[in-house]
DNA sequence: GTCTATAGCAGGATAGAC
DNA sequence: GTCTATCCTGCTATAGAC
């Protein structure tokens, strides 16, 4: 996330890839497979980014790419890997307190923590923008899981409808901070605080 | 789901109101094109839904789609005009009312009485499941404009973020209704209730 | 680790018979 | 209105040289 200028590279041509601590940004050429994949994947879709697109954006070709992941979809496996271990972790977490809004409002909190990783941020947003391609992929039922236990977490099926889906809604806040300020810039930090104050509230 | 209403219909060139009875279902071929393609559109996505697949389902071949719709996107585009049309109606509705809560309240069920009618519904999942395959389209694009549009009928840029935040919320929880109630079935009005509920609680 | 070259296939779209 | 047959393009993935 640090630094999202990757297209300065593009243009140089040829340019060899060599070893991981050759790369000018620093990142091993498979992390750097991973940035552009994923920023791909948002930008055009899971399904209509080709590898060949891929490889031309890192100045490679399609072939270099399969030496890194075997298949299209382990570029996706890889990214969302440690982000569900990370999830897990929170998950683990919370079972384990007892179900008070007090939790509730500490889970709220360490997810948005977790979301304040650009990552993880793009990689939810990968998720969202990218669902019906997602289903089919293991990867991608394996963190739909996640997000249901995390909403089983803010609530369970014996309380009202409303409740449930109110409390639901917190995780949505958080996800949404990015879209419904689209043309307000702002800064970051700002919405990121309204946001929690929305999703705060929401599991009240 | 409800049937078409051929009334409403603007048609294209080639296409003749009097084919209708042929159908087993009551259905013309053009509606049912539509609405075979826009559940493979929700289940399997856009990109990944080819014609071929389509053509099968109905029993039918890619040739004989193209008669109907001369391409793909196109059977889309069909399939949101008149929906964006509605949208347009209510937004053009709430922007002649005074900026009150009464209004956003009012706005909010007019809403979710689009949403009831099946299609709609249908028209906003196939949306919210295929952002990045959408985004590309000339008819995603128009649809994008009504939700910001929407949104704006809710709030206005000089509140603070989390009141912009928490209204724009009121419309994602009439859309994410069942996907939090996924695995308890309920009845679908109850599921509608609630959710209306919850919304109106979020404009207010 | 990266390349060139290509296999193998599926997609959207079209032509023209019926 | 629907069919068969086909074109053209682009995709994922592999083989094998360097």
């Amino acid at each position: 996330m640090s630094q999202d200028a990757p297209h300065t590279r593009v243009l140089r041509g040829r340019h060899r890839i060599g070893a991981e601590d050759a790369a000018a940004d620093g990142l091993t050429a498979r992390a750097r497979i991973q940035e552009v994949a994923l920023s791909l994947f948002i930008e055009e879709g899971y399904d209509k980014t080709s590898l060949r697109e891929i490889a031309e954006r890192l100045g490679v070709t399609k072939a270099a790419l399969y030496y890194h992941f075997p298949t299209k979809e382990d570029i996706v496996t890889s990214l969302i890997e440690d982000r569900a271990r990370l999830l897990a972790e929170l998950i683990e977490w919370g079972r384990a307190q007892p179900r008070t809004q007090e939790t509730r409002q500490e889970v709220v909190r360490r997810y948005s923590d977790l979301l304040m990783d650009g990552r993880h941020f793009k990689i939810m947003q990968f998720f969202e923008r990218n669902q019906t391609s997602v289903k089919n992929l293991a990867s991608g039922e394996t963190m739909r899981g996640r997000m249901v236990e995390m909403m089983d977490l803010l609530s369970s099926p014996d309380e009202a409808h409303a409740v449930q889906l109110r409390r639901s809604l917190a995780i949505f806040a958080l996800h949404a901070s990015w879209f419904v300020f689209r043309e307000r810039p702002g800064n970051a930090e700002e919405r990121r605080e309204a946001a929690l104050e929305v999703a705060l509230d929401l599991v009240s």
